[in-house]
DNA sequence: GGATAAGCGAGACGGTACGTCTCGTCTTTTG
DNA sequence: CAAAAGACGAGACGTACCGTCTCGCTTATCC
């Protein structure tokens, strides 16, 4: 893996064009949105042939994919404020900050086009599940410390916690306020109190 | 709306095209989703020109605001079961299945979309603030059933409906069943109860 | 045929176009010649869209049949001048300055990769058959005034009479004069003697 | 010369992979044509890296001009039968031959084509020369027999043997028979007899 | 016999042209 | 008059070649 990562594959610029193209890519999507989101535009801000775009990545979902898997491997460190509670309000706020930005709605709206794109499902799905992970981390921790007991279902309250977000971002178009992410977690923890 | 249909414009075709348009573009929009929705198709489907199409409506995202528009005009009759707990059921239960439908993704996706379509903002709203009111009648026959008291925010409480809903839907991908509507009215009427 | 062009088909500026761009194309293939011959400069320089271009003909070399058969069937008069001797040369002194021209280079071209191309098969023969048919009048007349018996293949003088045109143009590149012209009309002349 | 090809220089390979290339350059052109001659077809078929193509020729034409003067170097003998008639006829059946396989088209065109790119004008002389030269000897060689007297000019010959050839091949495509070249040695034969 | 020069394999990359696919506009003809 | 019919302008997309470049390795020659 070192190794990998050091031997210098021949032709070059490899290393260069992808990162140039990722942080391109990243910004264009967060400007442009997906919907107008450009090869062209990617390749005129990395100062890379479109061509190699191309080449590289075939489509255009492939790169968003391909970037956006790399993102997503990349998340915040799991918080750990010593309850539940601040962890999840921790947790939560970074998704609303995310959430807001237009990179945020980019990533939204790549997920919803899922449906119709297949290929972006795994992403979608990679996504998902770290973020589900990242939760049960913090419910097992706070078994461990005796504040809930061990019944939960993460996936399930993932969508309790997520969807009210999701609502909002998509349908009412409110504001995503702190007031709102306690008002998640504290839904949230009268559902765990009851299972 | 006997009248409408009757009283034929000079030129004459008017009615004729407008409704095959309106049900071609259902037909595309359900069949092909948001994404690869295409005039070409709803013309060819509506043995009407392209042409016209563009002429009436302007843009694709007109058409389908408007389509949507009198379609979010003949939604379900607010149910009235007795019960605040079966009336939200069946009024999730109709979501569920409006929302598995084909034609139930592509009105999500339109949703979503309108971030970059500002001019679907309207339809979003309208759609919206429709089923925010039937939520509203519900609860109000609660009170005056002495259910629940007086007290609660219908846009919030659709946030926490719908919510879980888009999350399942976009997110982790997996079937919205009976027993997932029963769970979100559940915590659904904790929330009032706590109001 | 009067009707066809008469009747002006919907969609407006089609005449235009088209003539736009077979100008265009004439001038670029006289200009940049066979191999450099592009679309885009052919449809910037017609003032036309290049998609138009494209949806019209398809390919470059459709384009290119196209314009070349129309321009195939406006050839020169054919000389009558008296004697055969004379006709022949009028009618080389045309077909070499043509040959010198850069379009003539080009249609020579074209002609010779047809070998690759079957689709520009047709337009090779029909320049070729107008060009026989135009010996065989002065041939007629010829034998109409006694001048020659009537034994003779058309296709096979013209294949003695292009020949060493294509030869010098071709291979050993030395200019094409009027000299050479009568060369050939005197070698072609003894060829009929003996016939 | 032979320096150049015995001191092996250090690195290897070079030898195979110049007869590698060589060996494959002539199998694409005969196959492909000219104009679809692709340096990727040869390096692949010859076994070879496209890169070291590109090293030691630099350019498509470039290898084709090398293959095919070394190729050109290596012609027929000169016919010897004992009169000038039956000398032209033997040249002109190989000359014939040639034509019609693949490659001899492939010649052809990039003989034609040498209009545009003047790097390969070079070529087309000196197969042009060689094959005045050949002729040149058969005429000696009849002069000394007093078949014929001196006066002839090489190149003209040549422009009325290779003309009719190249016309039938280019513009008739009608097939080049024995009967053909004899009608070509015919008229040759009556051209000297006048000169 | 080890340095070294020449050259090859491998993998991109820049660049140009091509042809396709939609969208939305425009113009003419026709019922 | 409005719909039908047929282009057209505009612009993104993805493909196919060409020729260039850089790196790592191999091989013969030369000191």
């Amino acid at each position: 893996m070192q190794d990998q990562l050091k031997k210098r594959r021949p032709g070059g610029r490899s290393q260069q064009v992808v990162s140039a193209v990722f942080s391109a890519a990243e910004e264009v999507l967060y400007s442009q949105g997906y919907v107008n989101f450009r090869i062209a535009d990617v390749a005129q801000k990395a100062g890379v042939n479109e061509t190699s775009i191309y080449r590289r990545w075939g489509t255009k979902e492939a790169l968003l994919l391909e970037m956006l898997t790399k993102r997503a491997e990349q998340t915040m460190p799991i918080p750990d404020t010593g309850s539940l509670r601040t962890d999840l309000l921790a947790f939560l706020r970074d998704t609303l900050t995310t959430a807001q930005t237009a990179l945020g709605t980019a990533l939204i709206q790549i997920g919803l086009l899922s449906t119709q794109r297949p290929d972006l499902v795994p992403y979608r799905k990679l996504y998902w599940e770290r973020r589900s992970a990242m939760m049960g981390v913090m419910f097992e921790r706070a078994v461990a410390r005796h504040e809930i007991q061990g019944q939960y279902d993460p996936a399930f309250l993932m969508e309790f916690t997520s969807g009210p977000i999701l609502a909002r971002l998509l349908i009412s178009g409110e504001p995503l306020t702190v007031d709102f992410a306690a008002r998640i977690v504290d839904n949230l923890m009268d559902l765990i109190q009851k299972d």
